[in-house]
DNA sequence: AACAACCTCAACCGCATCAGA
DNA sequence: GTCTGATGCGGTTGAGGTTGT
């Protein structure tokens, strides 16, 4: 198991003819373009296909957080920012549960948005050191916790409002109740 | 204008989990 | 039940841009 993503990600000489680093516009046209016609799935195909130099992890990322229709791009509103950092509050480090609650955002995009915008500003409204941004999130927590502890707060279950817009009032205020009333709830499970 | 320090964000890495054979 | 490849996730890095001196 661990040798097939050690084959794919490493920098092993297995591995040297490999395109790292920044996506170009060709490459991305290619990507989407195979895409378009095979489906999001079997990234090491798509790869294939697309007759990219890159590993299907590589295109899977790209795709998912760069060319992935209806990602929105651009400036975080005070009202995603203001859900962040309640969800934060409350779920931790699950940024792709948290980014599952902003729609057209990443994952990635908001762990960026977390580390080089709001937990400085944590910090510095705790009386924080600030400063280097690593290590800082604090709440990680524990891997065997991802996808919902048995017994404990379960966050995909929490936020299954299937029929719901994500950012409608009603999924807000009853979220803010539930973190008025739990605030702490997910930092000693 | 030149350089340094800082900031942002795309991309990579390592690991865990899932799913099919 | 075990093995293996694929996928998903969070942590981390580094290039390029911006701001300060």
């Amino acid at each position: 198991m661990a040798m097939s993503v050690m084959e794919e990600n490493s920098a092993s000489p297995f591995s040297r003819q490999l395109n790292r680093g920044a996506w170009t516009p060709e490459e991305d046209k290619k990507l989407a373009e195979v895409i378009a016609v095979h489906g999001a799935k079997r990234w090491k195909a798509i790869a294939a296909k697309a007759g990219l130099k890159r590993c299907g992890k590589s295109c899977r990322l790209r795709w998912m957080n760069y060319l992935r229709p209806n990602i929105k791009r651009g400036n975080i509103t005070d009202q995603e920012e203001d859900l962040i950092l309640r969800l934060h509050k409350l779920l931790g480090n699950r940024w792709s549960l948290i980014a599952g609650r902003l729609p057209g955002r990443t994952d990635n995009e908001i762990k960026n948005y977390w580390y080089s915008h709001l937990s400085k500003r944590m910090s510095q409204a705790s009386g924080g050191r600030g400063g280097s941004r690593k290590r800082e999130a604090g709440v990680a927590e524990p891997r065997e916790a991802r996808g919902g502890s048995p017994g404990a707060f379960d966050a995909d279950e929490f936020f299954d409002f299937s029929n719901e817009s994500p950012l409608n009032l009603e999924w807000v205020s009853r979220f803010l109740q539930h973190d008025n009333n739990q605030g702490h709830v997910n930092k000693n499970q």
